[in-house]
DNA sequence: GTCTATATCCAGATAGAC
DNA sequence: GTCTATCTGGATATAGAC
């Protein structure tokens, strides 16, 4: 492939991230795709043959970026504690610089979860449930008798649904972009407290 | 408006929440609507005109059934450690029966921000920051210096984010319908615990 | 008010010249 | 590989008979 095939390509995945991310697949048209990428709408079939096989492409990458970290963080050495502030630490910063990517995934996979299984299979160790059971185990000084998968859907929910969540509470507080921004920076520093406050045994 | 007629406009109403909120705006088809009421296609144009018009009704009303009990358990005159259980009771409770309907709201609000503000100013009261400001204020014993939106924010993200999620995380922690419903039940008691330790003063 | 048939439009995809 | 022009299917919407 020549190098100006890759950087037509490139332009052309670009354009489809931010226009599927925004417009979800059934909202986004392969014309506002042509004109993002400035090319023309012909060359996108000739690229990716059809809309389907652009958005898995889009779709696929999006969704295997997300877990990894995750994964990553709670299957270190690190004290409970140390885990708690890396995934917050983090994870925020990731999602800052993909604010679109969590509701994106998250939309398109509860409008198609057909494939949802494979997906994971093929994409997800093995074993993801004893791997949740033991790297989130709270160790002495902590609430014992807890699912640890609830405390997981906790760490999770802090993290992923001011994003998702946005438009509306942008909103709701009135802030304007950066505002916000700063909103959810705070967060990288006081989530590990207040969570690890949550189940500290008294 | 006969009684027929009114028995019409609910099948339609019904039809239409039920697949607008499995599909979202773009993904819908009036035809599927249209089979899904049990009547003709060119029936809803003649009740509702459009799929604009039918959409807009359909989304106020989930719109407007989102916010009005969060804000009459937060202007209660109950004590503070009352409101938070109230809130996760009532909400996960109106949440179980409504699972679709947090992820519909979001993720329309999110790829059409346009008429937000005033879809806000006109179904929302007034000075709703002075309301969190005041609804939120922790008493002694609890920590201070937090800003009231992080921790509104926080239970929020708590009570929504698993049912918005239910798809990827059903899968992930390998439950089935029942289970998952299960699961997020046994949140009704967990939250409020967590939540009010997380800030408790030590 | 209800239906069938049809108009209109638009989006995805392709043909074919260069 | 890139473009213009065009095909085709499908979706919203309407006309018009009953």
């Amino acid at each position: 492939m020549s190098e100006q095939e890759k950087k037509t390509e490139n332009q052309i995945l670009d354009a489809a991230k931010e226009v599927f991310y925004r417009k979800g697949y059934a909202g986004a048209r392969m014309q506002e795709i042509a004109d993002e990428a400035k090319i023309n709408k012909a060359m996108l079939h000739y690229y990716f043959r059809s809309k389907d096989k652009l958005f898995e492409r889009i779709f696929l990458e999006s969704f295997q970026n997300i877990f990894p970290m995750i994964i990553n963080i709670f299957v270190s050495e690190d004290s409970f504690e140390k885990k708690i502030e890396d995934f917050f630490e983090k994870y925020l910063n990731f999602l800052l610089k993909n604010p679109y990517l969590p509701g994106f995934v998250l939309y398109e996979l509860s409008h198609n979860p057909d494939n949802l299984s494979k997906l994971f299979e093929e994409n997800l160790p093995l074993g993801r449930i004893e791997l949740f059971k033991n790297a989130f185990a709270p160790p002495e000084g902590y609430i014992q008798d807890i699912d640890p998968r609830q405390l997981f859907t906790n760490l999770l929910s802090w993290a992923v649904f001011p994003l998702v969540a946005k438009p509306i509470l942008s909103e709701v507080y009135q802030m304007d972009k950066e505002e916000y921004f700063e909103f959810i920076n705070e967060r990288r520093t006081l989530l590990p407290k207040l969570f690890l406050n949550s189940i500290r045994e008294k």
